[in-house]
DNA sequence: AAGAAAAATTAACATGGATTAACTTTTAAC
DNA sequence: GTTAAAAGTTAATCCATGTTAATTTTTCTT
């Protein structure tokens, strides 16, 4: 989209997620130390990944645009997805800390990365920064364990929805709706390997929610067609999920 | 158990957990701001609260003895378990940089914990102390993303498996284990809350297990079987869900 | 030690979602 | 524009786990 992107290094004051709480942390520091000229915006067309799991020595990026997901395949060939990062958030803090990625990030339309050189040493001098960091992993933590909720005691109905209405806020927060619609890059393969079902069993699903008027998935394009009756079947408290 | 443990205030340089990450790092900071002897203990008995869901002004604790399990309940009832806390682990850090607690904390045995006054103030001057915390939140994370995956794409058996196998490893890293048995607090309900199954099913479960002969649960007493035979059951990673 | 409450157990039956197997439509590649 | 690959669709059948309902055993309280 933004043929600009690649050679907007350092332009984080004119970044549209500058005001989102970890760039914000970056750029308003109060010792001055984080030199938004040294960072390196990377592209990634559609399916390219950016590390895979299993990878060492992993740098810490933030998404400057596009839509990325986290996956882990078990040795029996399995899937899970685990979630998706959208504009303004972090990715690769875990391999940060641990020796290698436990999953595989992966782009699903073309998307800026901007990796942030030097973390471990920013933070030594930025305690904010630290908290920060902290801060948004606690945040991913909510949300996984929100995940892990409706998985092990909704339906599948209650477990599409609550994604839908999950990804549709945090789009909405970004104004990267078009009123009730977002651009929508998930295969059902990738909701059934997030949710725990199958694709059948998605497929079904969603053509049940769009036979009621509740929700439509048409060409990548994800319409909530009933905003209210969907937050009624989900466990409604979204709010805390959608900052970063 | 330890009759002392409420007059041991600042004893840290006895605790068995001084070893630990967390505790480690607060020890031998370079600063020398932490005052071991600040620190209070506060005793819990079996089946009270640290605190509820909701409850602002969250301190952060360390549990320096007995067993904790976290978990949270749903609007329509449905209770859900995320993790039991162990001799060594961190308690509460989430509320610490949230609003309210989003999940109750509840002694299943008589438990100590110990208050750590003034978490943020440290992190300022160590920041070892901010990455401490930031690597046990990604290594809790690591433990919820790999149940997600289990309570997702796995049968009653293998779930009940791998939880069985986490703790025990969790346990005999903290030499709490006495050969392949442990002292197992959890009841069936807490068990079929944490891995998305009914209670009835648990206790199906657990038969075939021990008709089997891999694991028995008799009287708040674990014993592992068949220790190879489990693991080659679960996808077998453990290790870096251990440590803390 | 008796009584009450909590936890575990067992059985019969119901069902949501998995499995298998085609088939159709859309997207990507050349 | 043609072809191949990927994604989506539909239907029939099956089973792991849920549900309901009692009963028994263990633990807690007095």
């Amino acid at each position: 989209m933004n043929i600009q992107a690649n050679n907007s290094n350092g332009a984080c004051h004119q970044c549209p997620n500058r005001h989102f709480r970890f760039c914000n942390s970056l750029l308003n520091s109060s010792s001055g130390e984080f030199d938004a000229y040294a960072v390196k915006n990377k592209t990634l067309a559609a399916k390219q990944f950016l590390y895979h799991q299993g990878d060492k020595d992993q740098e810490l990026f933030v998404l400057r645009e596009g839509w990325v997901m986290l996956s882990r395949l078990s040795e029996d060939g399995k899937r899970q997805v685990f979630r998706s990062v959208l504009p303004g958030e972090i990715l690769g803090f875990q391999q940060y800390l641990h020796e290698r990625a436990i999953y595989s990030a992966v782009a699903l339309v073309d998307s800026v990365v901007c990796k942030i050189p030097n973390i471990i040493g920013l933070c030594a001098t930025q305690p904010e920064l630290a908290l920060s960091l902290a801060s948004a992993a606690a945040r991913d933590m909510m949300l996984t364990e929100r995940y892990l909720t409706h998985i092990s005691h909704r339906s599948a109905r209650e477990r599409i929805v609550f994604m839908v209405l999950e990804l549709y806020h945090r789009l909405r927060h970004r104004r990267l709706n078009n009123s009730y619609s977002i651009h929508f890059p998930l295969k059902q393969e990738d909701i059934a390997d997030m949710l725990g079902l199958t694709t059948i069993h998605v497929n079904r699903t969603l053509h049940a929610l769009k036979d009621d008027s509740l929700l439509e998935i048409h060409k990548h394009e994800l319409t909530i067609m009933d905003y209210n009756a969907l937050c009624l079947l989900v466990e409604y408290e979204l709010e805390a999920l959608v900052t970063n």
